[in-house]
DNA sequence: GCTTACTGTAAGTCATCACTTACCAATAGT
DNA sequence: ACTATTGGTAAGTGATGACTTACAGTAAGC
């Protein structure tokens, strides 16, 4: 499952803070890792996780590289959560509709 | 941000598969740790970050714990993401047009 | 009351992983 | 061509965490 890729990447802070810099935009590993207490390469190891877990890409243009979320990514694993909390739902519905006809 | 939490809690696969078990409905642990190839104390460990991550919540009845899961901790992940989503998309568009004009 | 079933906790071990420094490759500007 | 900027990769290290076995506690059934 890919999904397993996506949860371990957002677990790490540093990552996370990562990805979170990328919500307004496109922004390069060197401005990335200034809002960053990280070295610049763990920066670059960190991008390359959220790369793999299909969450961000990235974009060359000269000698920078622009990275962006992945809104395929992020579409994932809505879709996986929605379908969990559908069925989490129905589980507790009819629980409800057990425990009343027990009483 | 107990955001944090959630994700790194999500992060492990066989507390993933755990949490999964619950989608169901209710489980006591010994049902639980016997859908998974790791030991009881294991699950019990396991169902404990998940707890803390306000992923889930047990219910005594007798010697057995009833876990389900606590819908608000879905419904708090939820949110963040269609937070996330929101911001993306709108990231996207003002790039989109940006470039339009540029162009 | 005593045993049995169910569960959480303690202590210790091993692997994973986040981070650093050092290095290399490629494009841009002068 | 040469230098500077940008960024990915290699190797090594330390800490975190997932797991095991052993132990302790509590409710239920006889």
């Amino acid at each position: 499952m890919t999904n397993q890729l996506v949860f371990s990447a957002l677990a790490d802070p540093t990552r996370r803070n990562i990805f979170e810099g990328l919500r307004s935009g496109a922004k390069t590993v060197t401005e990335l890792s200034a809002a960053q207490p990280v070295s610049r390469p763990a920066v670059s190891q960190h991008l390359k996780v959220l790369q793999e877990a299909g969450l961000v890409q990235a974009e060359p243009r000269g000698t920078r590289r622009f990275y962006t979320i992945r809104r395929e990514g992020l579409a994932e694993l809505r879709t996986y959560l929605d379908s969990f909390w559908s069925d989490v739902l129905s589980a507790y519905s009819a629980e409800i509709t057990r425990n009343f006809g027990e009483k």
